[in-house]
DNA sequence: CCCTGATTCGC
DNA sequence: GCGAATCAGG
């Protein structure tokens, strides 16, 4: 029998398949098993595929300097940061909220559900990687933020993020296997 | 915090 | 050819 991670032609297909439809290679990788999502990433490349739904060519980046073997991970500090600490408060909250952009369920206050109290925060807890999903009346000073760990490139969580988009036929992302 | 694809390079 | 390590961006 094949190697399970082996290429052949059957997984390559499933591949390009999975890649053009827009799957993510993690989802691919997934989907394939026994395989990394930098096997799919390194084989799309190789296949000439690479860069699906994106600009056809990016502004080549200039990725110098990349020893991946022997990295410079021992001085890594001599001096460090200089305290970028941009303290970014004292904003404005303005209530600049959009009711109806395109998010037609509006965030109504009745779906508490499923979010834990504990996972709430304020404005002045939100961190970039949390749910921006608005509870409440923005005007009002019990005004909530879900804080739950938001998508990648979403403002709001994996919940949040299906209600907001609706998508017409979603993606399940299944990252239930493949993870050590 | 997590994820994304892109790239390099030892194997 | 392969893919882990690494990078850079979101």
């Amino acid at each position: 029998m094949n190697e399970a991670g082996a290429w052949t032609d059957e997984r390559v297909e499933l591949l390009k398949k999975l890649w053009s439809d827009g799957l993510s290679a993690s989802q691919i990788a997934a989907e394939l098993g026994n395989v990394t999502r930098n096997a799919v990433i390194g084989k799309v490349h190789r296949l000439g595929l690479s860069g699906r739904a994106k600009s056809a060519a990016q502004p080549a980046a200039p990725r110098n300097a990349a020893p991946r073997k022997a990295p410079t991970r021992s001085p890594s500090h001599p001096m460090a940061s200089p305290v970028a600490h941009a303290t970014r408060g004292a904003n404005a909250l303005a209530p600049n909220f959009a009711p109806e952009a395109e998010v037609e369920a509006a965030p109504l206050p009745s779906d508490d559900v499923v979010i834990p109290f504990s996972e709430r925060v304020t404005i002045m807890d939100l961190r970039e990687y949390m749910c921006r999903w608005p509870m409440g009346d923005p005007t009002s000073p019990d005004f909530r933020f879900c804080g739950a760990r938001s998508q990648t490139g979403l403002p709001y969580c994996a919940h949040h993020s299906r209600i907001a988009y609706q998508p017409a036929a979603d993606r399940r992302r299944d990252r239930s296997k493949a993870r050590a």
